[in-house]
DNA sequence: TTTAAATTTCAGTATTTACAGAATTTACGG
DNA sequence: CCGTAAATTCTGTAAATACTGAAATTTAAA
C-alpha cells in the first residue's frame, strides 16, 4: 500500500504511459494499467484517481478500455460496494491478449478490406497488373500472419517460453531445408 | 501511371493511412508509404503532393520518416534533378524493418530503463517485494522477447514463410515436451 | 421501494498533434 | 562562383484527441 510513493513505481508508471501513447494507446489508460500491474491488491477507481491524479470520469473510461483488452478484471472486496480492479499478472497472457485484441480491431478488418479490393481488382481490367498483384500480395501476407498468430496464441505458456529460448534455432526443424547450420 | 485515379488504389491508401494512425504513425506518412508501395516506378515528392493533396513540407517530413524506418529508398532518374522514392516491395523485409525500428525506438529504451529500475530496486529495502519482483519480471520478459526477435529477424525469408505455414506445429519439435499431439 | 453511493455519459475546455505556407538552406547546372 | 530548382526547416493555424466537472444513470443496501 501507498505504492505510488516510491520513485521506482513512479518511473515505471510514467514510462509505461509514454510507451502507450507511442502505440496509439491513451496515456491515462496505460498509466492505469501500469499501476494495477504493480499493485498486489485490487484497487477501486477512487484510489486510482488519487494515485494518478486523473478525473474520475477519465479513470472510468480507462478501466473500461482495459477490460476491453481483457488485461484487467473486476473483483469485489468484502464489505465494500465499490468495484475493484486487478491486472493480469502473467505477462504471456497479457501480451497475447493485447495482440489478439489489436488484431481483431485493426488487422482483421484490414484483411477483409484487402480481400474485397483484391476481388474487385480481378474484375477491373483497367487496373494496372502490378497494382492487382501488390494488393493481392499484401492480402495474402497479412492473412497468413493472422492465421499464424491464431495458432501460436493457443500454445501453452511453457511451450512459448521454450520457443523463445530456441530463438532462430527453430529453423533447424523445417523439413526440406538446404543448409542446417545456424 | 495516373495510379491514383483507381478507386481500389484510393481505398487502399485511405485505409493504410487510418491503420497508421492507430499504431501511432502519422496519417500522411502511411499514406505516402501506401502510394509508393502501389507504384511500380519511383515517384518524386511533387507527384506525391499532387496525388495525395498534401503540402510539400509535409511530404518532405514524411519521406524522411519512412527512410528512417528503412522501408523506402531514394533513387535517381536520368535527366531529372529531383529525388525519387520507391518502397520496399518485399513484405517480409518491410515488416521486419518496421518492427526492428520500433523495437529500437521504444522497446530497447524500455528494457534499459527497467534494468535500471530493477537494479535500484535491489538496493531499496523499503520497496515492497512484489514491486521488485514484477518490475524484474517485466524486464526479463521484454528482454527475452527482444533477443528472440533479433534472432528471428536474421532468418532467410523462405524459412520465415515455412515457419508461418507450420504455425502451432513448431511446438512438436520442442525437446522434452510432454504431449506431442497438436 | 427509497435513498445514497458508485459509475457512466456528456458537453465544454485544454492540450497535443498534424498540417500548410513562408522562409531558408542545399545542391546542381551553367 | 552565380543563379535557379529542389528540399528542408520553421512558425503559425487548424484539427484531432484527451481530459475535466457536472449531470444523469445505474446499482445495491436498507
Amino acid at each position: 500500500m501507498e505504492i505510488k510513493r516510491f520513485p521506482e513505481v513512479e518511473a515505471f508508471i510514467l514510462h509505461w504511459g509514454e510507451m502507450g501513447t507511442q502505440w496509439g494507446v491513451n496515456r491515462s489508460v496505460s498509466q492505469i494499467h501500469a499501476l494495477l500491474y504493480l499493485s498486489d491488491r485490487p484497487l477501486p477507481a477512487d484510489e486510482i484517481v488519487d494515485l494518478l491524479g486523473l478525473a474520475r470520469s477519465n479513470v472510468s473510461t480507462g478501466l473500461k478500455e482495459l477490460q476491453g483488452y481483457g488485461i484487467i478484471r473486476r473483483t469485489h472486496i468484502a464489505d465494500d460496494r465499490r468495484d475493484h480492479f486487478i491486472a493480469e499478472a502473467d505477462l504471456w497472457d497479457m501480451l497475447l491478449r493485447i495482440v489478439a485484441e489489436r488484431k481483431k480491431r485493426e488487422i482483421d478488418p484490414t484483411v477483409a478490406l484487402l480481400g474485397e479490393l483484391a476481388a474487385r481488382a480481378q474484375l477491373n481490367d483497367d487496373l494496372p497488373k502490378h497494382v492487382r498483384e501488390r494488393i493481392g500480395r499484401m492480402h495474402e501476407f497479412l492473412g497468413t500472419l493472422s492465421g499464424w498468430y491464431e495458432q501460436v496464441r493457443g500454445l501453452p505458456k511453457p511451450t512459448l517460453d521454450a520457443l523463445m529460448k530456441l530463438g532462430g534455432k527453430v529453423a533447424r526443424f523445417i523439413p526440406g531445408r538446404r543448409t542446417p547450420k545456424d
